[in-house]
DNA sequence: GTAATAGTGTCTTTAAGACATTATGGA
DNA sequence: TCCATAATGTCTTAAAGACACTATTAC
């Protein structure tokens, strides 16, 4: 067997949320070089005695104040291009997390600042649209198609809101997603009709605040995967 | 900044092709410690200028004499628990990779020996099963469920066969590679019906050696995604 | 009442499932 | 001729697309 030459590994996290109405993505102010004043995703090393997930979830605690929650991580893929880091030679293993309506962010030991960013205002081409550091700005196109991919073929939207929860609530989690809301009725259809997507409850929703019908409350079902899926093509 | 533990980092390959029918992969006799005897996926460590991918593409070469191909190789996830490798800490990028009809192996220097296994045989519980070294059988079940999944909704069958093809050796990887033929009419129909999935030539196919209509001969077209995909459902 | 939002119903179109039937070769 | 395999066609059913319509609240 050849040598084995040191590598650091890293964990990096795109944490989703919905705010405002849009896919919203958890973002820290680099308090250091390289990259000091940048926006990165929020990680860090690997420990000698966890696995990337654990870290991940560490990572997230330590940088942004986020305790673990009810939402869902999972694995994104790894990042090992032999410059992506500066300083070293450094394997980032990248995951994704979702999650309802997180609170504010603090910063962290290394963190400048922790605060949500539309992601569209990060990937976009606004005037306000911050340089990321290192490949983030690949990782988080990756993420954002993860999250678009996943919630067409899994009830993945459940991770986004709270229960209990209303159907025009589930639906704005794909408008937001998806940058356009799937039809009403035909939305209302698929969802009732996937078996163990969602289950009623017997309460009415909270006030719309603007008038209208009050909605009906559901919890999440066992279902994890939609089939035949729910395909991304458009509504109003 | 924390301090950064070193870690050794690694590739495997899960290789995919169709032997007699059936899904098979490529394992090498492991020549030397730990697991000396066992059969393990082909892999190795990353050089410090290379990024994963590459060093995958070399290690398969270095340890099984297989040459870059035409078929595809893709990262599916990385494995990272800390006592994956009782030498040191190991952190492991896995590859996907899938081809036509690939000559035999032959043993590179830190094998003992290297051959194609039929999948079921290795992961199913016939006596002739080898253990597998390390993770490598978790692997092994990604890597199958992944190539599973890709055959649904994208023209990934392509990469098994070799051009010009019939349609009926296309049919047979979804047989050997879901364990299932689908249905002989309706394959037919989605394929040809599936725009740029594949482009008729004017020849007819090889004499099928057992008599009955000689097929027609196809070329891969420039589709990559199947849409709406092809269900795993069944056939004869 | 009107505006706003939630919920239901229905017609059409697409595409898959499940076959039956025809075509073309070899022994 | 018969057998084997390839290719095509047809009927049924599932499910999505595109709407129109009704229900319930705030003002």
């Amino acid at each position: 067997m050849s040598d084995h030459p040191p590598f650091a590994v890293t964990v990096d996290l795109a944490v989703f949320t919905i705010r405002d109405g849009a896919l919203a993505v958890l973002l820290v102010e680099r308090g250091a070089d390289p990259f000091a004043g940048s926006w990165a995703l929020p990680g860090g090393f690997v420990e000698p005695q966890e696995d990337a997930e654990n870290a991940a979830w560490r990572e997230l605690l330590e940088e942004t104040g986020v305790e673990r929650f009810d939402g869902h991580l999972e694995q994104l893929r790894t990042y090992s291009a032999p410059d992506r880091d500066p300083r070293m030679r450094v394997v980032s293993v990248a995951h994704v997390a979702f999650a309802p309506d997180l609170p504010e962010p603090e910063a962290g030991s290394d963190a400048a600042g922790a605060r949500w960013w539309a992601v569209d205002d990060v990937l976009g081409e606004g005037p306000d649209r911050p340089a990321l550091a290192f490949d983030h700005d690949e990782i988080l196109t990756d993420a954002r198609e993860r999250v678009r991919a996943k919630l067409e073929y899994t009830t993945l939207a459940l991770d986004f809101v709270a229960e209990p929860f209303t159907l025009p609530e589930l639906r704005r989690v794909y408008a937001a997603v998806w940058g356009v809301a799937p039809d009403l009725g035909n939305f209302r259809r698929k969802v009732l009709g996937t078996d163990g997507f969602v289950v009623p409850t017997d309460g009415q929703g909270g006030a719309t605040s603007a008038g209208g019908r009050p909605p009906l409350l559901y919890r999440r079902g066992d279902a994890t995967v939609i089939q035949p899926p729910m395909l991304r093509t458009a509504g109003d």
